[in-house]
DNA sequence: AGGTTTTGTATAGTATCTGTCTAATCTTTG
DNA sequence: CAAAGATTAGACAGATACTATACAAAACCT
């Protein structure tokens, strides 16, 4: 998202004289109309009496600008900047379908036309809002139109914490399509391209944090786990909140997750399990942790426990289990570090 | 975070005047105009009025030179060690004799087994040459120690090319450290660790491009494979070249590769394939392809296709192998679509 | 120390960029 | 209607950048 330039979430309805605009961007009205008559930037639509115009839009681009001048650089390059990168990603976000899109998406979408229903409307006014963005996401993956999943994400984590984004829309858009291609709605490669989007977007995110100093966790999936994407957020989240995290990716070994245990003595592992399968080689790792580094910490959660499928693990007393959902393991890792 | 432009990592887009220069590296103007005509060192584009433009990857370069300039080097002996490493290119093959290397991975290994410090600070006269920066990352990695694993990634790109990067240094280090992993130098814990901070990485560089217009071209693993990390930096070479690019991921199924090559009528499908079994799974594919999306046209790479394992891939009519590197591979698509 | 090279900065003169000002006209508002 | 605010077009001056030459401190050699 560094990267994009993306103005299109704003509104453009012309609403605000010159006046407003000086106030709000504190760049004067002479500056102001000198910049759209020689860079050709902004086009204000006018009143009856033919006076300017500006939209929130307009507002948000102007203080762009402020910010490239702050930074050293020069008006007209700034401005060359910025009309560069329009031209780079010209469509705006979403509804309309078609365009450039290929006809076959259309095609996957209306095959997928019960999605909308899918998602359960879960409370007040919230709830609306959370539906929408996740149909928005739905439709974009579906539809391979990556730009606009990309500025959906970001209209997303405009309204919601990163947690929210997390736990209620990207976690029940992966599940919606990973039920989509189950059901022989979408095919593998759509549902390959949502992953990789969503776990890009992730990867993102975390490499932006950066590291920090303090007790080691390492964060990754079970043996035989291939689901990337709750423990890459789970190592986001974490890492967001401080901790010093360390992803180790998919389909860990427990050979070498108790080897590793012994050398780095982390604080806490962290496991994800989506798969039944996955979960059950996990059964062996508890005993032998608590032999080899008993100051280390075990985490396990992942939908594969769910319902009580792994009453030992979930109750055993060596292992610590996350919960039902993303928010509930953060709570538990947090709590228990401490 | 929202207003950092960061272009395509470090892109040759000529965007900054001399002032924004002067900002981010601290160097004067008159400075930099003296190193320029004296040392021949960057050769910025200029705008309609002559003045200089600048890129991020210039100032990249910059800041590196000035890290030469803390540790006590000159600016000429900076510059010519710049101008040696880049002009090196083809030349290195930084193989090295085994056993000395034997040695300093055990080392080193051991050293991660303590996980010191993340700052084992060594600013003595640091070379920018291809085997340097090799051995600086898989040193960083294989200690876990991320936030240095970026800061040579970004070290390297200062100087070389992103081609470059991914062939003559991330490839050799990820080749290097399966290597380690598999003489049991290394757990398999730190083997995934480096190959999560790659691929993450590649995946920010490959989201922060965004998308375009143009024929759809497909870029994934073949059926079983799951090393990404070859597929991956394609998918980002091409994307970062224009073309309209959508990243698979890992084990895409023939049948499914097949179905949606009938439907989305791509124009190109690349499949990488590491291990022998993946490249094996491949061959139903072609003939499928011909029959069901004959426009669509079909490359494969990767390791497990070089010394002939595969002769009857590598050399069909049907098949566009792409050679044995990367950068054959990004020529020979490119001659193709064309 | 004395001589040479390196290297950042300074100067002068010219060209370009860019914010503001002016003058004349038009629109909105009280 | 008068005052306040906007409009255009042109003009202007200070800021910025360019080239080319010059200079002096630092670094380096004997």
């Amino acid at each position: 998202m560094a990267n994009n330039i993306n103005f299109n979430s704003y509104s453009d309805a012309p609403v605000f004289n010159i006046k407003a605009v000086t106030q709000r961007t504190g760049i004067s009205a002479p500056t102001l109309r000198a910049w759209e008559r020689r860079y050709n930037v902004l086009s204000p639509s006018r009143s009856d009496g033919n006076y300017r115009l500006f939209s929130e839009r307009d507002i948000a681009i102007l203080n762009w600008l402020n910010e490239r001048l702050q930074s050293g650089m020069s008006i007209s390059r700034a401005v060359a900047l910025l009309h560069n990168s329009q031209h780079k990603h010209g469509t705006s976000n979403g509804q309309t379908n078609g365009q450039g899109q290929h006809a076959e998406f259309s095609q996957l979408q209306s095959r997928a036309g019960n999605y909308v229903s899918a998602f359960a409307v879960e409370d007040d006014a919230k709830g609306l809002n959370l539906e929408h963005l996740r149909t928005q996401l739905h439709r974009n993956l579906i539809q391979m139109d990556e730009h606009n999943a990309h500025a959906t994400f970001a209209e997303a984590l405009a309204v919601y914490t990163v947690e929210d984004v997390c736990q209620n829309i990207i976690t029940p858009v992966l599940i919606q399509i990973g039920e989509d291609w189950h059901d022989g709605l979408i095919s593998v490669t759509i549902e390959h391209f949502a992953t990789a989007v969503l776990v890009g977007k992730f990867y993102s995110l975390f490499n932006a944090l950066g590291t920090t100093h303090g007790p080691l966790v390492l964060v990754g999936c079970a043996p035989t786990e291939r689901h990337e994407i709750g423990a890459l957020m789970l190592a986001f989240l974490l890492r967001r909140r401080g901790h010093n995290v360390r992803y180790l990716g998919a389909d860990m070994p427990i050979n070498d997750l108790v080897e590793s245990a012994r050398k780095l003595k982390p604080r806490a592992i962290v496991l994800s399990a989506m798969l039944y399968e996955s979960a059950g080689a996990l059964s062996l790792l508890p005993p032998r942790l608590q032999a080899y580094a008993p100051d280390t910490l075990l985490f396990i959660g992942g939908n594969a426990f769910r319902n009580g499928i792994h009453p030992a693990l979930t109750s055993s007393k060596t292992v610590n289990y996350l919960g039902n959902d993303l928010q509930e393991g953060l709570k538990s890792i947090e709590a228990t570090l401490r």
